[in-house]
DNA sequence: GCGCAAGTAATCGTATACAATTTGACCGCC
DNA sequence: GGCGGTCAAATTGTATACGATTACTTGCGC
């Protein structure tokens, strides 16, 4: 749940509108990987799912569209986004030119209560990693990403968090694509070193240590052209 | 146009489905300033104004709601945002955080024909700017941004390039509601100098141009409150 | 005259219905 | 047997219709 850390300073509109709904379930579904890219996302289908009319399903799909997690072609339907290799490489491209910057304005800005919290959701999130089961797998996924998205949240930018929060959620499908290891985050943990380096106001060091937290994260990819990248609809299940 | 900064590397689909160009239509309409912020957009009128139903104009109203640049407010319809002095500060702080990253990444990709052509976007801009004329206006707005969003389209990363679209799209409506120079491009052309750096080479000097270019425009604002924030929709037309 | 309340008009939220396009299959023809 | 065309099924694109919520207005009571 990112409702923890949308709880810092989102302004949450308790009465959402039905679309909003389904597209955050879809999103959430994709993000935590139960969704697998290609994946058609036909409309009648999403509608009888959630209960409700195509008109809400399509309206939904194209909200996820625009956050580029699915793809709708035109008089073909929606499929759960596909990104190609190159796409990956401008996911991550952007997350390196964002995120230090990101990482600066909140480290400026962050208060010990705001450290105690991602202190928090570093244990939450060794915590998954050292359980079983494929729940505890997607729960480590989301908390990983989570971790990015409160420090967004702490950079006081909203408009900043909300390209956060498309880049995290696309790298998720990259990674699941063309992931290598089992999961994301390796070994050490590095988003505990970067909050250290945050407390220690050390800023240059922080940064470092975030670029090569990305890097390494770009490091486990496989990043060739699968087989089929043109016809990858071939198997969209 | 921005057409012509498209035309460098975005993959343009012309069959574009109806709601897109309501979409392009208001989009273009708000950052040309024919619309002022606050204005009342209705589904109703939307769809009558474009002779289609109210489904496709609540589709590319709540496109645009995506944007920043309309907030849909539920059951009391769209209107054209009202950026508060708040979203103004970081819609400018997201372009220092971003700006100088595109130019580095699009300084090191610029081909000469892509120089001949940012070159050819000045004259073009400079020769606005001598122009009188309210639709000469309007053009010389939106070649200012057009600068912007061309080195973001020469950077090669298309996310950026769109997180850079919906930036100057929102500066402009800022720009209209807190602007108090009769234009946002001061007199020098920052832009020209920016331009120059890049061809010499000289990163480290073009970033610095580039946000004392941002610098500029922001201090060109009047970030107070406007007399009734609240009741801004009471003359919404 | 002013404030409050109920009714009414307008607008959005959602569902359903119809038209257009694409896809896949079947059948005849070469 | 392979190839082309035509038809049917499925899916999306768009329009219309109905229900719900909000804002406005009108009228009554004070």
């Amino acid at each position: 749940m990112n409702s923890a850390a949308n709880a810092l300073l989102t302004t949450d509109e308790p009465a959402e509108t039905g679309a909003q709904q389904i597209r955050d379930a879809i999103r959430d579904a994709i993000v935590e990987r139960r969704l697998s890219p290609g994946t058609k996302l036909s409309e009648s289908d999403v509608g009888n799912l959630f209960n409700v009319s195509r008109t809400l399903a399509r309206a939904a799909l194209q909200a996820l569209s625009y956050e580029g997690l699915v793809s709708v072609e035109k008089n073909r339907g929606a499929f759960v986004a596909y990104p190609s290799p190159d796409e990956a490489k401008q996911i991550f491209a952007a997350r390196r030119l964002i995120e230090p910057g990101i990482l600066r304005e909140a480290a400026a800005r962050i208060t010990t209560s705001e450290i105690q919290h991602l202190r928090q959701l570093l244990l939450e999130e060794s915590r998954l990693i050292s359980e079983r089961g494929q729940t505890a797998r997607r729960a480590e996924i989301k908390a990983s990403g989570d971790f990015h998205l409160t420090l967004a949240a702490i950079s006081g930018n909203a408009i900043m968090q909300r390209f956060m929060e498309e880049l995290v959620a696309r790298s998720s499908l990259v990674i699941a694509l063309y992931g290598q290891s089992t999961i994301s985050s390796c070994g050490h943990n590095e988003h505990g070193d970067i909050v250290s380096a945050i407390e220690a106001k050390d800023l240059d060091h922080a940064c470092h240590l975030m670029l090569h937290h990305i890097a390494h994260i770009e490091a486990d990819l496989d990043l060739r052209e699968r087989k089929g990248q043109g016809l990858k609809e071939a198997f969209d299940l």
